[in-house]
DNA sequence: AGCATCCTTGACACTGATGTCAAATTTGAC
DNA sequence: GTCAAATTTGACATCAGTGTCAAGGATGCT
């Protein structure tokens, strides 16, 4: 290595992170993203080429730290315990910032128009992580609820619901009324054991 | 009446509807209107004075339409049905176009970053109208289903799926999943009545 | 210490967007 | 037919964005 990165990789991406929630990926210009993180964009377009790829090396993180989180907020022993720490930690991870920053992931989905397939793969795994992760905590098994549902066919819907109150989250900025949908499903989804 | 309008608003609303919907508000520009709807940039700019307020006139149109499509579909006496009906509508409706154009308002909610108060009360109004036709729909009692929630949480959790549908259009644009999920909600949603 | 290599920096070219305007044109009303 | 009022038209000013590049600056290795 000769000649070296003067900046803090992982600083970079933090800041980038946080601009990229904030202001979504078309409207976060490389001139935001030179500001914001101190980095200068030259230095920006000859370390990752273009915004997309920067963009991709940013959702990683995102995705990385998301997936982590929620996975330890479903970690509760009993299922509906679990699933109600799981919609608190969609919703606070939405309604933190002001103005509130909403999904980084529907966010990019839903915003970008011709969206190519990188950064699509990129959103549709992480969905399916979530899935995942939700497939495998329904999975097992609770003494005092009983699932509606198959376990995946529950754990698709749920990945559903949440995209939803994405879209709420936007329009009406109410956080009582996320609360209460995802509430409303959960009272779907679990019936008390009839013994 | 003296200089007077030289094109066909209502045929020009349509057409800017038709690209709106397909590219979005932000990807759409003045000049993809002018060549869309065959109207000079200027004549918009005459008419209607920036493109925002284009908009909001154009979204009138797509409101008027979706509500009135979707009151109809839901116009069937058993509430199974007019639920299904409902889903389609609503899913065919994003389905349409080559690349499929998923849906106005979810677009513009979670595309534009500084969701303007004119636009996002423009959004708003339709969700609400849409909750509000759910909920008269879902009070109709029915001989055969009971509903597992009242009529307007029922109205209001079908919105937010709805919502979430949208994205995952976007991002999965699987047509079968959509059908899938929507049948899992009504099924939660409708239990057979036990004589 | 010197060098090769990579990074940084600021300027630049290019593109495409919004919104403005004056001149030309159309057209209903008298 | 003439006129007044609004629309149409094309050019223009302005701005913001992406990506490129050459020159200058660091820095690890020998």
């Amino acid at each position: 290595m000769v000649g070296v990165r003067q900046f803090d990789e992982s600083e970079m991406l933090d800041k980038a992170l946080t601009l990229f929630w904030q202001k979504g990926f078309s409207q976060t210009s490389m001139q935001d993203l030179a500001e914001a993180t101190g980095v200068q964009r030259g230095s920006l377009y000859n370390a990752y080429g273009d915004k997309e790829t920067l963009f991709l090396r940013v959702f990683g993180v995102y995705r990385d730290a998301y997936v982590q989180k929620m996975r330890e907020a479903m970690d509760k022993p009993k299922m509906r315990e679990a699933l109600q720490s799981f919609f608190e930690f969609v919703i606070k991870s939405m309604r933190t910032g002001a103005p509130t920053r909403g999904c980084l992931s529907t966010k990019t989905a839903v915003g970008i128009e011709a969206l190519d397939e990188a950064v699509r793969s990129a959103i549709r795994d992480l969905l399916d992580e979530i899935e995942k992760a939700l497939d495998e905590r329904l999975s097992r098994p609770d003494d005092a609820e009983k699932l509606a549902l198959s376990p995946s066919d529950a754990a698709r819907l749920i990945v559903t619901h949440t995209r939803g109150l994405v879209v709420i989250e936007r329009v009406y900025g109410d956080e009582a009324r996320m609360r209460s949908m995802a509430d409303l499903l959960i009272q779907l989804l679990l019936k008390p054991k009839v013994s």
